[in-house]
DNA sequence: ATCCCCTTTGCATTCGAAGTCATTTCCTCT
DNA sequence: AGAGGAAATGACTTCGAATGCAAAGGGGAT
């Protein structure tokens, strides 16, 4: 006879360090492995006076069932990805704090991807691979292939204010084109003439989107702009300023930022390096609505992101795709929230 | 005779998905499974010739080992647990993306937990231990015996600026008090003479031990100071600059800020709230040394914590600790930098 | 007491990779 | 050609919990 597996026969580990597992639980409590599991299991059969006791034995062993076998056997790791680029952005902490929270209220544990370069972005996605994570949510970049390879594995995504470019995917944006065209509007009311726009990097969707939308309604409405680039930072909201002044000989009256961050550069950059007062002479407005952008000294006319909002959906979402696979891309636009500051004459 | 288990008899999988095994990479590449494991481990013994056929065929079924099998298998799960009270407390999002970026290079992944609330830290820690974490970096305040409990359990940790209080725990810290007696002595020289103080929240490791500084400093150089508390926010630090106003009947020519937010807020509330110049009128110092400290509108003298040393330290000590556990609690003390800005006349 | 059925319980297997040990292969040197 | 030894390889077990299935237990109705 082939000798068999003794579960009882089992070396009793020494359960210092409170390593405990499910077998040391069941010896303890005089009953099998299977009852502790299934103890510890919401809905499952077990007698409320064996109950108590695996309970008890648990206790006293400090057992916590040992989370990386039981995603191993169940083939759900309770593990989601939250890729993000740019941390640093002071737009985004608020998110991935709000998102961690949603995700933990959920049961689910965040695996967190911080990009210090858009190159990592390969090397990021082979850990996610490694890892089973259950789903994703990505506020980064990413290639078209880069995107098919999370459908090719089945792991859900959902992007967070970006879409997926050519390919189909789930995502939470706030919506860049009416909030972009609600600023251009007020600011045009309230007789502005010369107009700056400050853009975002080339490789930001939003930034690109919210530079758009803003030209083409300025360009409906007859009016002309001129657009420099910045990088979404204060520093560069100084430079482009300084840029803007020198190509419009200082005429420019209002002035759009693809970010409030870069408003604010802009904002303190023209008080103080050209002594123009904002906003009796200068109009300066955002998007966001990051912390920063309601300081008494700022007041940034802005949108305000609903993230909240946001957050939950895209939290919602990722979970719904992560229990019924292959439900369609849905894409949800969440309007941004004019705030009225200071920042800006508005009509 | 008993069943055998038949490695080879193994159902082929569905390998769409890319949910290959290293025995579908073994039957591909005609070998055994321990040949695909070594293939994917540094300085295992295996012929160049095996090594090609078993890549080209985790190639093709686009396989990735599965992290969660190896963590079971090895007991490291190469996860560590970074918990963080505040994330929108503007000094951390910095210092997340840091300590992320420096454990990913060395092929370690985050866990990341962040605290709405102090009560949540025993839900949170009942997940550390589900997740067989390798380590842990803590910014958030444990109780002693919460931290009592990773020394049980041997989990190492190393707390970021904040110590254990009564157990002894690895730590990296800025030194408050060299950083405090810098600016306390910079602004005496200065000759200011009614100083106010705006505290953090009482359970501000930090907060308290940095006005604990400056109060003593100001004491022994023979100089009275108000002390008002805020909770580290920008709010907080115009509602408590309005206290001290009324409190030092607008006389007050000194203010120490235990962070640069409340600084930004004292500043601001000054300028416009009572017209008061900074620093003519009012010398304000922060802490940390934050973006938005040197926006051209403050540029507030502070002292800078060294985070890139500071994150070093921390994931060079925790590797230490999970290499060599036992390692004694050692504390590492950096000194910051006392960056002159223009919010307050030194002497 | 008997029968029936539903609840509890345990056994054995499984998830996917790592590692031990025994065996085979391949060189090199005599 | 043969011995010796290192390198390469494979069979099998293991990590810790979940679960299908069969067996045992516990009531209730008659």
């Amino acid at each position: 006879m082939a000798v068999k597996k003794q579960p009882e026969a089992r070396q009793a580990r020494v359960t210092s360090g409170g390593r405990a597992t499910s077998y040391d639980v069941a010896r303890k409590a005089g009953v099998s492995q299977s009852a502790v599991s299934r103890c510890f299991k919401q809905g499952a059969s077990v007698a409320p006076r064996t109950r108590e006791k695996i309970l008890a034995a648990a206790r006293d062993l400090k057992y916590y069932p040992n989370a990386i076998a039981q995603g191993l056997i169940t083939r759900r790791s309770n593990l989601v990805a939250i890729i993000i680029s740019n941390l640093t952005n002071l737009y985004y902490p608020e998110v991935l704090a709000e998102l961690t929270q949603r995700l933990s209220a959920e049961g689910i544990r965040v695996l967190l991807f911080s990009l210090a370069a858009e190159s990592d972005v390969d090397e990021v996605l082979d850990q996610v691979w490694r890892y089973r994570v259950d789903g994703a949510i990505v506020a980064a970049r990413l290639h078209a292939e880069q995107l098919a390879a999370f459908a090719d594995r089945g792991v859900p995504v959902v992007l967070y204010n970006r879409i997926g470019e050519g390919v189909p995917v789930a995502s939470v944006c706030c919506d860049s084109v009416s909030g972009e065209h609600a600023l251009v509007e007020a600011l045009v009311e309230g007789d502005h003439h010369i107009f700056g726009i400050i853009a975002g990097p080339a490789d930001s969707y939003v930034g690109e989107e919210r530079v758009e939308a803003a030209r083409r309604r300025l360009q409906q409405l007859g009016r002309d702009c001129l657009i420099v680039r910045g990088n979404f930072d204060y520093a560069s909201g100084d430079a482009a300023l300084k840029q803007l002044m020198r190509m419009t000989d200082r005429r420019m009256d209002a002035l759009i930022c693809a970010n409030d961050l870069m408003a604010i550069g802009a904002i303190d950059s023209a008080r103080i390096n050209f002594g123009i007062e904002v906003p009796q002479h200068l109009s300066v407005v955002g998007f966001d609505g990051v912390g920063p952008a309601t300081w008494l000294a700022y007041q940034v006319t802005t949108i305000r992101q609903p993230v909240r909002r946001m957050t939950e959906a895209a939290v919602a979402m990722l979970l719904e795709r992560i229990e019924r696979p292959g439900l369609s891309p849905e894409q949800r636009l969440f309007a941004g929230e004019l705030l009225p500051g200071t920042s800006a004459r508005l009509g």
